[in-house]
DNA sequence: AAATTGCAAGAGCAGTGCTCTCGTTGTGGG
DNA sequence: CCCACAACGAGAGCACTGCTCTTGCAATTT
């Protein structure tokens, strides 16, 4: 009774803290405004977050796990065949995902905390999104087998790459794609990250039509769809 | 005299900021601090940058200045008609300086200061770099105008594309081609981002080597070098 | 029923951005 | 030349922050 009750106060702590991340910002996020918020004295929370630094470790965690189940919850709503399909779906929710809870997603893909260094759980959580793409791409391959490499590389990708894990995500993808799919992964949030943090003013006017279009142009370059 | 001695005075400012940005980070950087490493007291600050966020706009600006003019010099000592390696090294240019420079790449290109307002001389700042890389695209046009267009598309791009904007900074160049120009310029950065913020920690070994791979793809998809 | 453990309260410390007032000192116009 | 003005640094102070420590109460365990 007691380990719920203490439960559900954390969720209360992180549900205001998020509250007030969306209404000012991450920087501007207090432990005593949250505790004022709650009616409760500021030293209490530390009863369930030791700093500032940890309840913003649980928030980051929180927001890649629900961002990594919007993109998969839209990737299932999908024929699985229909690989084009799924990676549009897939990259629309990562997109809708950050454009609804921007404040969150500069949390995750924004300039790390000081301590920048990512608890393994972190990570974890971090790679569901590269995950359903991984296997979006994977299954594609083995659907039609026919797809010829465009160019194939000299295949040094060990070099640079920690291919054992890469062909983890997506296995059964030539090593001489792993460059393209990293490539396509960084454009979807380099993307977003432009966007949300004002660095399209000037040039992109509908980003979510633009959006369409970079999708579009990197479901050419994983031959996903045809040019 | 006395106005030599103002600029003299806030430069010293910006270089002990810049130190201890470098040193801890930007969340980490307090005017106190400055004032204690200036031997001086901490409301004399305040006669030079009215506000903190005043202080780190000036960094800002400067900060984009400092990565344009090393991407411009670095275009400069390349053969006017090379463009693919004109872009390569501007490329290169771009991600020397943020590695050497992270916490100022941070500040430019991580989550904005809350009160996210660009001045104009700031965008004006942040456009030098893109300047840039559309002369090297432009040029490349003017030089071999066979290049035919891969995908002829329906050409909307007013609808979600500053044309008049782009046009400026690259003449000459299709608009067809602006979203695939535009996903270069974000990939880049995109790239960076993630290397610099962790993202691509158990993918990418070797960022050197993964970076230039990406800017060779990225060169083919702007028909800047054959495939 | 007694002992232990979890918890909130409150005071307090060192730090922050920023404001205001007060002498001092350099500078340009009469 | 000298004086009024403006710029400047010093210092005190306000409201705020994250975090620590002690105290007393309440719930759980033994």
């Amino acid at each position: 009774m007691r380990a719920s009750a203490r439960r559900a106060q954390i969720e209360v702590i992180k549900d205001v803290a998020r509250r007030l991340i969306a209404e000012k910002s991450v920087s501007g996020l207090s432990l005593r405004e949250i505790s004022r918020e709650m009616g409760v004295v500021s030293s209490a929370l530390y009863r369930y977050f030791a700093t500032r630094d940890d309840l913003l470790t649980a928030l980051i965690l929180d927001a890649y796990n629900d961002l990594g189940q919007s993109v998969e919850r839209a990737d299932a709503k999908v024929a699985r065949e229909d690989a084009y399909a799924r990676w549009r779906a897939s990259a629309r929710a990562i997109r809708r995902w950050a454009t609804n809870n921007p404040h969150e997603y500069a949390l995750i893909y924004g300039t790390p905390i000081p301590g920048y260094t990512a608890p393994t759980a972190t990570i974890d959580a971090a790679s569901r999104v590269a995950r359903v793409l991984g296997a979006i791409l994977s299954e594609s391959r083995r659907v039609d087998t026919s797809v010829a490499l465009a160019r194939p590389a000299a295949g040094g990708e060990r070099r640079f790459l920690d291919v054992d894990g890469l062909a983890a995500i997506m296995p059964g993808v030539a090593s001489e794609e792993y460059v393209r799919a990293l490539l396509a992964w960084t454009a979807i949030f380099g993307f977003l990250t432009f966007e949300l943090f004002g660095q399209y003013v000037g040039t992109v006017k509908n980003a979510n039509m633009m959006f369409d279009r970079v999708v579009d142009e990197l479901a050419v370059s994983l031959r996903l769809r045809a040019a």
